[in-house]
RNA sequence: GACCCCAUCGUCUAGAGGCCUAGGACUCAUCCCUUUCACGGAUGCAACAGGGGUUCGAAUCCCCUUGGGGUCG
């Protein structure tokens, strides 16, 4: 490849500075920014954050190139957390992190580095892209541990052909061992979790700041109440903990969630044939492929990171 | 209201004199896993209602008190 203007996401973790430096050692023009885009009152996110920030720009200098800073908040509240916030009202169980892709990272981030003069953008993400005859395609990582390709689900042809994913065909210790060797001090820091921007949170604490407070009956299948929520939104479909119901036998978990009554239902027992479904109904889907899938394949989904794949 | 049962962790319970420094399950907490939310894994907190006896020894036997049920009224 000829050297290209690459612009990267430095979150300050491991991978987008090993990420940096890959394309810095292909020869190409890279860019680091960092991206702010959540702000709250909380002093341990404020912390965290913070950190963040320093170390992206200590490996900025460990491998030398530059390294700015950009300012997505309004972005962020607007095409990412207002629908998150919508989506927990009506009763489902969004993913930001989908949408935080599609419309910050490879939208708002990446019309701010095409202004920059930028072939392309790059992160730390484990996915791949191939430019295929049929288009660009994304695929899973070579590290099937850590592959987020599930998460990049949204990105359309135009993202996708301006994207570059460095890491894709390592693997994670191999990530950490070059970043190590490099001297980089976040080698060993500890993978991100939670929701991206936003960090580990109690979730129920966090969602409880946003979305007031609705109690309602907990009851079994057979209608026998069992308990009280604080609000359907603190739960999803299969969840165990935070029932509170205790006594005899099995586990509780939430099978169906009744927002004209404000009722959650639960049934007892991991395998209870109610938490098993067959089939899903889904809307507003994005295809990334310009071509119809073949009804002949047998393909693979699933609705949460880290489930396994099944046939459908 | 003389009579009869029952009384163990927050909850459901194991326990029928020494194996109990009281076991399990559920709940809860913490940690691990994890760029959603969850699932999952591990660890942990937590009880013999109170007071007297009997016995070498009592959660287990006896008595009383208290607190729940249930007869006959």
């Amino acid at each position: 490849m000829m050297a290209k203007r690459i612009v990267v996401g430095l979150s300050g973790g491991v991978d987008s500075s090993v990420a940096a430096w890959l394309l810095k050692e292909q020869g190409h023009e890279v860019i680091g920014i960092f991206m702010k885009n959540w702000e709250d009152d909380d002093d341990e996110e404020y912390c965290d954050s913070r950190q963040d920030l320093i170390d992206a720009v200590s490996v900025a200098e460990k491998i030398g190139i530059e390294i700015d800073v950009v300012n997505f908040t309004e972005e962020y509240r607007e095409k990412v957390f207002q629908d998150f916030l919508l989506e927990y009202r009506a009763g489902r169980t969004p993913n930001p992190d989908v949408f935080c892709n599609s419309e910050i990272k490879f939208k708002a981030f990446l019309d701010h580095a095409l202004k920059l003069g930028a072939d392309h953008i790059a992160t730390g993400h484990y996915a791949k892209v191939r430019e295929g005859r049929e288009g660009y395609q994304l695929m899973k990582a070579e590290d099937g541990n850590k592959d987020q390709s599930y998460f990049l689900y949204r990105l359309n042809q135009d993202q996708l052909s301006r994207s570059l994913f460095p890491l894709g065909n390592l693997y994670k210790q191999q990530v950490r061992e070059i970043a190590k060797n490099l001297g980089l001090s976040n080698h060993d820091k500890k993978d991100s979790t939670g929701i991206c921007f936003i960090g580990e949170r109690k979730f129920k604490d966090f969602l409880a700041k946003y979305i007031p407070d609705n109690p309602g009956e907990i009851k079994t299948e057979t209608g026998e109440v069992v308990g009280e929520h604080q609000g359907l939104m603190f739960h999803t479909i299969g969840q165990r903990q935070g029932l509170g119901i205790g006594g005899s036998g099995d586990a509780w978990y939430v099978a169906n969630k009744d927002m004209e009554n404000n009722v959650l239902t639960v049934v007892q027992g991991h395998d209870h044939p109610l938490l098993l479904s067959h089939e899903l109904h889904a809307k507003n889907l994005s295809w990334i492929a310009p071509i119809e899938p073949r009804t002949q394949w047998v393909y693979g989904a699933k609705c949460r990171y880290r489930q396994k794949d099944s046939p459908c």
